[in-house]
DNA sequence: CTGAAAGCGCTTACAG
DNA sequence: CTGAAAGCGCTTACAG
């Protein structure tokens, strides 16, 4: 790759005068202009990217700490997000570098990365990377709370026990008491939050809780979120009572209507459906239309880059924000 | 940030003692690496990639050119794709650069990424930015065929004829004559060699092509996927005769669905369904499960990483591989 | 095992 | 409008 040096060189001019020609940076004379372009087109000169980065100590880079399960399989969710991060950042000219690695223990091997900000995912609890960020001036955002909450961490999220909240008391009103749950992971935290709402929901009716049967997601015992969904359904139709099924998500949903449909429970008629969507259209598409709640994984995205990119301008930015989750009906539930 | 400068002086040794400590490219004492290491922590010193990067040539970062389209719905084939390109790069201690921007149209403004090479998608004919890669000497592989095919240029596909042909050879073995195809939009290359290839196995067989109708997706007519799916067959069965249908993706075969339900047209035992799928999961929770082309989208972006990272040690490597395309049938399809 | 110095390819005050 | 030179923070032969 020719450098700038073989530019100015043949071109009778020196290095600065290359580097404001690309640069724009100080008005150059036209017909030097055009002497250094056609030298640089002749000897298929490009700017070097890394030089230029360590020189003006920016990138114009935006890393994204997004682990990737071994089993691979990327969440619509978070296929969203990414969606919402990159067209944010595009807009201000940034590019993402993706950094799918687990974790990083050894301290020692921790090198910094390209990059002028960082947004990442789900953050653990006491995570130590968020303090190796603030150590290294890298201005972070999360997507995700911080689990100490602290103050002066920017993030944004969904509030998982108010959506669960509006979702029991959506049910309640519609005059449904019986509620089998089909929650995610036990221990997941966004699990413990929803059974929160849910409960909050049927307290503030003064309606006794213990109508409502809560299962989690077990990876031993379930193959596919669907299969989670269609053995739920077949195994508790009959043990316990419920008029209304909370689902984890749409593909547990999908699992739940082919249960409903060999068992010849008619969805919504005898049976309302209402799951905590990631994947709108998917609802949009199954029959019957899924009632669901939109997570709206692009505008966490989109909202975590506007502000990440707020925070590189200016380091001392903080804020956290909480996205709005929208309960949205369609035809799988109906009132009693 | 600290540099390696202010290590060096704390610690009493030269720069290079330092930077030999954390590459460990060569021996350093244990008295001076542990001095070393303590001053570091004690600093909050990290090596700086960006620096590393111009002294050693290399970023250890590759880059993806994914256009993503401004409706923004990444599809489930291009997602598939990245995961199987970040799990092998990552393998490799690569990290992934997206670049998602449509086109670089002014030559003058491109400049060089900071990567060892790139992988890009969908090339387009004469595409211009294949021989700026050649031209910056950066390892390249697509994903998808160059157009004037070429000999020296690296990349993965699959065999999109040869794909179709087996889809027909199969329904024409199980006795199906007429054929609804529901292809993708008319101005894709896909969408002629899949023809071809239907073609071909009608005319293998000594069968009339004209029992096949084929239409082509179009964005003006159909919202959505599953619009095209559901509204070509409300439309479609009362004016040609079919007892099989081909789908562009398994999306729009939900609408298939969806139509054959409400028009109470049984699958299989009154319609056949292929599609070439892109989303196996969503295959296999469909009911019926849907007998479905698998594309390996995911082998396709690990392929073409592998070949790259080969590629980067080994300049000349030239490879062109076509990856295989599975059809596995399900349930939506029956012999008649 | 360690140091001094040149070099990676840019940018940017400082001068003129 | 342009040039000379220092600097960005590393690595790596070359010496010892």
């Amino acid at each position: 790759m020719a450098t700038i040096d073989d530019v100015a060189k043949l071109a009778g001019v020196s290095k600065g005068t290359v580097s404001s020609v690309f640069s724009k940076k100080r008005p150059i004379s036209q017909p030097v202009t055009d002497r250094v372009l056609s030298v640089a087109k002749e000897l298929g000169y490009f700017p070097n990217h890394i030089a230029r980065s360590l020189a003006i100590k920016k990138t114009m880079i935006v890393g994204l700490k997004m682990p990737i399960s071994k089993e691979g399989s990327t969440t619509q969710f978070e296929i969203q997000m990414l969606n919402g991060v990159i067209k944010e950042c595009t807009k201000h000219g940034y590019r993402i570098l993706l950094d799918t690695l687990p974790e990083h223990e050894d301290l020692t091997q921790f090198s910094s990365d390209p990059v002028d900000g960082v947004i990442m995912l789900n953050p653990r609890k006491h995570d130590q990377r968020i303090e190796r960020f603030e150590q290294m001036r890298i201005p972070l955002v999360l997507v995700g709370r911080p689990d100490p909450l602290e103050s002066s961490i920017s993030y944004v999220d969904n509030d998982n026990e108010q959506l669960a909240y509006e979702v029991g008391s959506y049910l309640l009103e519609q005059g449904h008491r019986s509620i089998l749950f089909l929650n995610a992971s036990a221990n997941m935290t966004v699990s413990v939050d929803r059974v929160n709402g849910l409960k909050k929901a049927y307290e503030e009716q003064g309606i006794p809780y213990d109508n409502v049967h809560v299962m989690n997601f077990d990876r031993q015992q379930h193959a596919t979120p669907m299969d989670y969904g269609y053995m739920s359904i077949m195994q508790m139709h009959e043990q316990v009572p419920f008029t209304a099924v909370v689902s984890d998500t749409d593909r547990v949903a999908l699992g739940i209507l082919r249960a409903t449909r060999e068992l010849g429970i008619h969805v919504p008629r005898d049976l309302s459906i209402v799951a905590l969507s990631n994947d709108v259209r998917l609802a949009e598409e199954m029959s019957p239309k899924l009632t669901s709640v939109e997570l709206s994984a692009e505008t966490l995205g989109a909202e975590a880059g506007r502000i990440l990119i707020q925070k590189m301008k200016d380091p001392s930015t903080v804020e956290q924000l909480i996205v709005d989750a929208q309960l949205i009906v369609r035809e799988s539930t109906r009132s009693l």
